[in-house]
DNA sequence: TTAGTAAAAAATGTATACAAAAATAGTTGT
DNA sequence: ACAACTATTTTTGTATACATTTTTTACTAA
């Protein structure tokens, strides 16, 4: 079992504190493991933007933030349109076929945050996979990941998880129409609507 | 001393080998550090994109390849004239001065390609940290850390150096000249030509 | 010869123990 | 009372030893 998908779940629970230090030895006792795996474990969230230097050493849990919704979602917006260009013309059958199944998944009820968060990376991923472009990919997944650290206000308070469904339908078949300017177009607005409304209640709740 | 930035230099000049598996034992004796440093620094190394996975445990260096220097660049144009966009406005005398240093520094014979790209990088940063968006802003530092990489070609067979060099100066007198289009406009060339000479170099090697 | 498999070797992953560094608390002087 | 410095404690960083996994090698059978 991975300790840092661990952490994660707890980060998203609020069961870990946030603004204080991580103690490594706390951490230790907690998970059951030494304090090597979970020295790599807080290194790779780190790495990841999930926590964030605390003082000369030690991590912490960062606030949630409008800037930085806002960032992740105008740079997933640019870049994600940037690969699904590259991808669309060769998007084949097979392509559509594990997006559709990734998409019916995400209908399940009771799935964790960070699986439905996997499951949202792995719809879109089967779409830009065709582009072959592992550097710009990687890019926008390490967004996407980030992105799951927000994802308790969309399918919380916001209520996102129908629209973000039916978007994807759509998405879907102006890709089988084969209308690429329509689907770059939808994606983009896709990808800008969710950064909006995020961004907007995270500043209303003014943080 | 940090273990990574060691282990940075001599795969920049070619004194380990690619496409093979490191070994934490031998670059422990290599390094005089026992293998968890080692392992920390490998670890780094794989998010920052220095290394790739080798099979099931293991870590190699990758190739460098056109398409990558493409994505990298084309990821560049986009995230750093966003983030400009944002912060021009806001740069002082102050941001000023402090390219200025920098860009200075640049002209300094036999820096390591590590320090030039690092220097490269806090220009770049002076004229960013206006904007105050810190996520952005961390995604663009690892494109530009990314980019080291391939700094080799850049300031070898390429020669670009001078026409760097100039275009930093340009760039600064627009910036004073409060002319945002311009400014913005010259930012996307700079990255752009330094990506399609990269890139066309790449691929006239086949690689 | 080749594919498959099992044993051996080698490599990575983890725990424990120790060293270095950082944070904290206490003390002293103003 | 407050700042600055020192001693103590806490925490992180690293080495060594061991466990587990992966890879390689050698062997057998089709």
């Amino acid at each position: 079992m991975d300790i840092s998908h661990s952490i994660k779940e707890d980060i998203l629970r609020n069961r870990l504190p946030r603004g204080v230090p991580l103690r490594q030895a706390s951490l230790s006792t907690r998970y059951g493991v030494s304090r090597i795996p979970i020295r790599d474990a807080l290194q790779a969230l780190k790495s990841e933007g999930w926590l964030v230097l605390h003082g000369k050493a030690g991590v912490m849990i960062p606030d949630l933030n409008w800037k930085e919704a806002e960032d992740l979602y105008l740079m997933r917006a640019e870049l994600e349109c940037l690969l699904f260009g590259m991808a669309f013309d060769r998007i084949d059958k097979d392509d559509l076929v594990e997006a559709r199944y990734f998409l019916e998944k995400l209908n399940q009820e009771n799935l964790t945050l960070i699986y439905k968060g996997e499951l949202n990376w792995l719809f879109h991923q089967a779409l830009y996979r065709a582009a072959e472009r592992p550097a710009l990919q990687r890019m926008v997944e390490t967004l996407n990941k980030q992105v799951v650290r927000y994802l308790g206000f969309q399918y919380g308070p916001l209520g996102y998880r129908n629209t973000s469904q039916s978007q994807h339908e759509k998405l879907l078949s102006l890709i089988e129409l084969n209308d690429e300017k329509a689907a770059l177009t939808f994606l983009r607005q896709h990808i800008e609507n969710a950064g909006i409304l995020l961004t907007e209640y995270l500043k209303e709740l003014d943080v």
